[in-house]
Parts: C-alpha cells; sequence; structure tokens
DNA sequence: TTGAAAGCGCTACCAA
DNA sequence: TTGGTAGCGCTTTCAA
C-alpha cells in the first residue's frame, strides 16, 4: 500500500496552543519576571551572600511556578564541577530479599546525608568497559556490588573525579575501599557445623542459575577449607532452582552416599529438604541440611531448617563510610569485614 | 592517644607525580595529540561525515587512553540538548521478588534499545516534589512505580522534556501510559475461589508493614466486590510478617469463625498457614487458605499452597512500548494490563 | 583534512 | 539590590 510521509516537526511551533514548548529554562523566567538570570538563580537557590528584595522574588517565583520551570541537573553539576551522586551499578543477576532490604536501607541513609542515589542498569558491559561507562557519569562515589572491576577500572573512576570508590566482594581491589563479603566464612561455618554434628560426607549445593558464581564458588571453597585435612569429603552438588532439578538430585541421593549437606541458602535448602523427604530420605537422619540467609519463611518447614545467619550491617553505617571517603579522598583505603556470619541451629542438622 | 590532624590539599599541585591530577577534558587530549578539540571529538566519535586522516587518529586515540579520558555525559548531552536516560524512581518499599526480577528484564530490554537506565532512590520526596526531583535529570522517559504520581507531576515531566511517563498502578493518571496492575482482580479471583469452594466467612490478610497499602487495599478491595450480594462476608485481618504475629492471629482464629482466608500473598499465605496449623486449625478443612505470586517455595509447605498466579509481560515488550512512547511522544497514551492473574488451585483449599 | 568559535543551561564573580 | 558575563565540557557548523 502506498503512502505519503509527511514530515513532523519535532518541535512544533510555539504558537501552537495544546503543543509541548520548549522546556522553559532559567533566561525564560528572567524574561518573565523581567529580571536577569542572575538574580534568578539566587532567587531560586536562596543564595545567602546576595539580598534579593520581596517583591523580586515574588515575581521570580511566580514566573517559574507559572513556566513549570525546573533546573537543569545536568547544566547545574557542570558548572559545579562536581555532584553528588552516588552510582551503584544494578547486580547482574536480580536481586534478593537480603540485598533488595540492603540498598533500600543505604539508598535511605545516603539521601539523608544530601546524595543522590542512583542505581545503573548497565547490561553486558564488563571490567574496564562497564568502568567507562559509569565514569562517564562523573559520580562522586561509586559502590560495585561483585568482582566486576580490577585496580585499572579503580583508576579510571578515580581519574574521572570519583572521590569514593567501594566494592563489595570477597576481598580488596587495589585503590577501593573494600566491603569484604566473607562467603568463605558462610560455607566454612555451614561445613564445621556439619562435621561437628558428626557428618563426614558433606554435599554443597551450587546453583547452575548463571551469575551465581560469585558466592557460590567462595561458599564451596569455603566449606572445602573447613574439613580440610579431616578425612571428611565435600562434593559439589549442581542444582537449578525448580522442582524438577531437585527432584532428580533427590533421587540419587542414596547414591551419592552423603550425609549432610550445605544448600547454598535458605530458598535452594528449603527445595532440596523438601525433595529429600518426598524420596523418603530422612532430614536429619539421613541427610543433614543446613542452608544460610535465615529468612523467615524457613523456620515454617518442618524440620526447622538449619541456617548460616548473615547480618549486614545498618545502611547508615556504610552511608557513613562512604561520605568520609568523599570528604577525605586522600585517605588510604579501608577494608571491612561486612558479613556477621553465625549458625543458627534448628532441628534440620 | 595525641595524633596530629594534617591538612592534606584535596587538588595537590600538579606537579605532584603521583597525585591524582584534575579530570582530562576532551582539550587535554587535544593538546597532547596536537590538533583542536573538534578534531578529537570527531575522532572519538567516529563522526561519518567528517574524515580523519589515519595518522591523526591513532595519536588522538593514543593520547586519550595516555590521559584515561572519559568524556563527561552531562556535558555531552547539555549540548546535544538531549539524553537516552530512563529514569525509574525506587518503590518505597525493598522489591519483592516478582519485582526485582521483572525491573531486571527491563533493564536489560531498554539496554539492548541503548537506553540508559536509572533506578532512582528518592527517600522522603513525594508527589509533585518528586516529580521535581526525577525533572532535573532531563529523562527522555520516566517510569514510575505506585501512586506517587499525580497529573500534575505528569505535566511537570513532560514540560521539562520526558518523552514518556509511563504508570504503574491501579488506575490511569492523566497524560500518561498506564501499565495497570489489577490487583483488585487479584483479591477478586482469590475471594471468588473461596466462594467457589463453599467459603462464606472470608478473610482477607491486610500486612502491617507500611508501604504495602498500595497493594493491600485494593486486593481488599476487589476481594469485598467479588463476594457482594451473595451474604458471604469479608473480614479485614492485620497482620505483621512475624512469626508472632501469625501465632496472635491463628490464636484468636476460631473467635473469628472464618472458614477461608486470602492471605495477601504467598509469603504471609506460609506464615499464617503454618500458624494455623500449629494451632491446631486443620487446613483446608477448617480453613482454606490461599496466597499470590505463586512461589515455588509455597509447592513446599504441605498442604500444598493454593495462590493466584500473577504473570508479568516480558521486560521486551515493555521495553518496546517504551521505545514506541519515546519515538512518538505526540500519541495518546495508551492503558495496558500488565497483569495477568489466575487461581491455581493446590491442597490448602 | 583541520581549526575557530558558538552555544547548550547554569552559577558566581565583579561592577554598577 | 541587580545585571553583565565568563566559563564548566562538549559537539557541530562554517571557514580555511
Amino acid at each position: 500500500m502506498p503512502y505519503v510521509m509527511v514530515q513532523i516537526p519535532n518541535t512544533p511551533a510555539p504558537t501552537s496552543p495544546s503543543a509541548p514548548r520548549s522546556v522553559p529554562t532559567s533566561a525564560d523566567v528572567a524574561r518573565l519576571a523581567g529580571v536577569s538570570r542572575a538574580t534568578v538563580s539566587y532567587v531560586l537557590n536562596d543564595t545567602g551572600a546576595v539580598r534579593i528584595s520581596e517583591p523580586t522574588r515574588r515575581r521570580v517565583h511566580r514566573a517559574a511556578e507559572e513556566l513549570g520551570y525546573v533546573p537543569h541537573a545536568a547544566a547545574r553539576s557542570l558548572r559545579a564541577g562536581h555532584s553528588r551522586m552516588v552510582l551503584m551499578p544494578a547486580p547482574p543477576v536480580p536481586a534478593g530479599p537480603l540485598h533488595s532490604q540492603f540498598v533500600h536501607d543505604f539508598q535511605g541513609a545516603l539521601s539523608r546525608l544530601d546524595y543522590t542515589v542512583v542505581q545503573y542498569g548497565n547490561c553486558g558491559l564488563h571490567g574496564d568497559e562497564a568502568a567507562r561507562a559509569w565514569a562517564e557519569l562523573r559520580p562522586v562515589a561509586v559502590l560495585v556490588p561483585g568482582p566486576g572491576l580490577g585496580p585499572r577500572g579503580v583508576a579510571v573512576l578515580k581519574r574521572s573525579g570519583a572521590r569514593a570508590v567501594v566494592t563489595f566482594g570477597t576481598e580488596p581491589v587495589d585503590g577501593a575501599h573494600a566491603l569484604l563479603t566473607d562467603h568463605a566464612g558462610v560455607g566454612r561455618g555451614a561445613a564445621r557445623h556439619l562435621y561437628a554434628r558428626g557428618r563426614r560426607r558433606i554435599g554443597v549445593v551450587v546453583p547452575e542459575e548463571p551469575g551465581l558464581e560469585t558466592f557460590s564458588a567462595p561458599r564451596l571453597d569455603g566449606a572445602r577449607e573447613a574439613v580440610h585435612g579431616t578425612g571428611a569429603t565435600v562434593t559439589a552438588l549442581p542444582l537449578a532452582y525448580t522442582e524438577e532439578s531437585a527432584a532428580a538430585l533427590a533421587a540419587r541421593w542414596r547414591d551419592l552416599g552423603l550425609d549432610g549437606v550445605f544448600a547454598y541458602n535458605d530458598e535452594y535448602a528449603m527445595l532440596l529438604m523438601s525433595a529429600l523427604q518426598d524420596e523418603g530420605v530422612r532430614v536429619p537422619e539421613d541427610a543433614a541440611v543446613i542452608g544460610a540467609d535465615d529468612l523467615m519463611l524457613a523456620r515454617l518447614l518442618r524440620p526447622r531448617l538449619s541456617t548460616v545467619r548473615i547480618t549486614l550491617p545498618s545502611g547508615r553505617g556504610l552511608a557513613e563510610l562512604v561520605d568520609r571517603a568523599v570528604r577525605n579522598p586522600g585517605a588510604t583505603p579501608e577494608s571491612h569485614e561486612l558479613f556477621d556470619a553465625t549458625v543458627v541451629q534448628r532441628d534440620s542438622t
């Protein structure tokens, strides 16, 4: 079907009544109020050093209101030479409840310190590429979850003005503050507990979902380390987060000859424990099961699930760390343990 | 222990070798490469219209590399007059698994369409205040979860250049595209199901956690509506997400004289069902329980939990909606049902 | 093939 | 008390 392409002007003539006028600037406000742009800036920012008469203030405010004027953050921070944006790249996997809660708190705390917190969804970029993309936004601080950042990335960020770079991860990155997430410690705690309960052939669930290796690998390593030299064994058990996968694993459970399992976290633990029970494997007699994260829901299953409780520090404390780092960018990067991992024994071990 | 505070200059003299030099600009690159800023821009952006000789290109690239030059996004979009930022204000409550997954998909899909997706954590701001804060960033599109935005807010955003404003919520907002989340439909489906199973005195759990009213109120209303005129009753049951609260509710269950309950979602349902069982209330004989969201974990409890499954559309489809809206900002706002709610009967009803 | 220069929207210095 | 104006870093038109 033949058609005619009509050129639609994307900035309609300002005479058109219903059309969206172009975005009002402070110059427009100044014009309408009959003052200079400088005055507009003074009034709207309530600059202390300069006194503007009350009638003028009113005129400016009225004009701004009438035009629906909103200042342009990019222009402002360009002029100012800095911003108060804290950038937090979104993790490569959808956030779990712990992470969601943590990010929420942290955002709140930083907001109260007058920072603007922004989660940046950068799909597919890796390593230094990603760092460059973040650096383009000229954040005053960057909080990077996971291992996506090397020393070169840190350097790129700092060179482009980031006054604080903070990483979450199992080990510190050169030049950045580090919040150490001791996943190995979680695995170690779980395996030690199983060992103490008399288990010698220990399975460790490793989720098959991509993106979780970051956490699962150190947890597995930690478990290995915990029983090293004791004669107990640790076996990696790949498991997808589906009932089918759990049923399949449970079906070959007896062949595996294991007597205890650290199931990565409470969700996988619930899934596996349930499948084991369906298979007639008794928990904890035939197989002791321990999870991690201490989800409330995990207390509802019977037997009640033992777990490694992970307590994260308050968002406020971390926000203060960031604030300190921003105020004193020269300081030597600090490393902090972020986790506090405690075994909570219930009925499944 | 006494200590001496040493004033560290935060912009060290550029002669200092190891100190962080000030952020390199395209002018620095130009200087180092011995060309003009224009040439730098041409080379780094690979401008098609202009041919730059190969040796010059190399010099520019080398210089940029050496300085660790990263372009300044704010300056660029200021000059360009527009950006490709899609702003998504973070919801006031920590995200649940459904929301996390959805946001993740959606971010990925928009990234592939070459947008920059940014979740903005704006603590405490409300209504038009919040809209103004978002507008300062001059996003090309804004996706607002929940009811935080009125027609005035939409107008503010559009006036400041947003070419698409999309709301998630139970009802459309004037001037914005709407993705309708039919929470009432969820409640309706659940209550209808309970009614069909012979229940006449129906409880509806209303979470006490602040910020959830947005979802719980329409779910309750939907349940009321479903049984309106049938002689069946609907009773709101406040419940905090703690074992204590659930135990307290279960303790007075017999006094309440209810025979069925829609428990807001699967998590509250699991909590309540478990408490009821501890109290000796038989499920489903004495009390039929239905949740919502179809969490996998809810299938693990016994009796297996009936639920209202909520399927969200793919992130890709929504990303395309946004893209279409951005390309054609004049179009009449569309409204779409976002939810597809289906009752899944298992053993608890 | 390259350079000079204007200007995006804003703030802050200096002058009136 | 107010206005003129420079300049933040960038792209792009026009001229050489």
